[in-house]
DNA sequence: GTCAAAGTTTGACCATGGTCGTACTTCTGT
DNA sequence: ACAGAAGTACGACCATGGTCAAACTTTGAC
């Protein structure tokens, strides 16, 4: 029986601003929107780079699924992970696109020129 | 002497992200900006709508002006409030917006069909 | 000069949330 | 069937930050 290992994937359209900006604040959930964003496929739970244990890293997953921000499904034992652009986008317009702008600035230009 | 009673305003383009999200993450925060940015003048410390003491709305408007999101200056025994929307802007585009537009899209539509 | 108004500062309290270790579950390969 | 890999769940710990009360400062008005 597959039994409900696939957790619950919310409409980003209800879930409100405050929840969204809280899965956004924290740097390593950032992380792994960018890594997301900046990577063609998906990227299973343990193939982030990342700085944390295990079970921190299931947190924050939890929290972005939870937020709207990510879709999780079962491919064998990995759980895979991919941004939901669109649906994101379209329920806070500009809002991903601000964030991963800022995001990629400051970690982003290395040798540029003023 | 005037003293030093103004206090610093740095430039929103050194502020890191990081501290944006902060500032922008608290909803007594978020609804000092919104009166902001929905009033066509400067607004006192004490016109706002907020149900906080003053010592806690003295907090929050510091945490606000350190993140480059607003600017302050005295009328009198006032201090005044703007929005420092271009420069914010220039410095974190679409953010503001994308923020404010959900936050009125929560609060604000009273009485919209959908 | 005095008094009230408007904010600030300081210190304390407390809830929230990120972190980790450990134990547990589920699937894949052999 | 068994072992290992990949995550999850639970509990505990702890730092951060919002909150308030109380005392203080500065300014404007009378």
């Amino acid at each position: 029986m597959p039994a409900d290992r696939i957790p619950p994937h919310p409409d980003p359209r209800d879930i409100p601003l405050q929840q969204v900006l809280e899965a956004l604040i924290e740097p390593a959930r950032r992380a792994i929107i960018e890594q997301l964003s900046a990577h063609p496929a998906d990227i299973a739970c343990g193939a982030f780079d990342l700085t944390i244990t295990k079970s921190t890293a299931t947190h924050h997953f939890r929290v972005l699924r939870e937020a709207g921000l990510i879709r999780q499904y079962y491919a064998g034992t990995s759980r895979m992970n991919s941004l939901r652009r669109e649906e994101f986008d379209d329920a806070f317009p500009g809002l991903l696109e601000a964030v991963l702008r800022a995001s990629l600035r400051e970690a982003g230009p290395r040798g540029m020129r003023s």
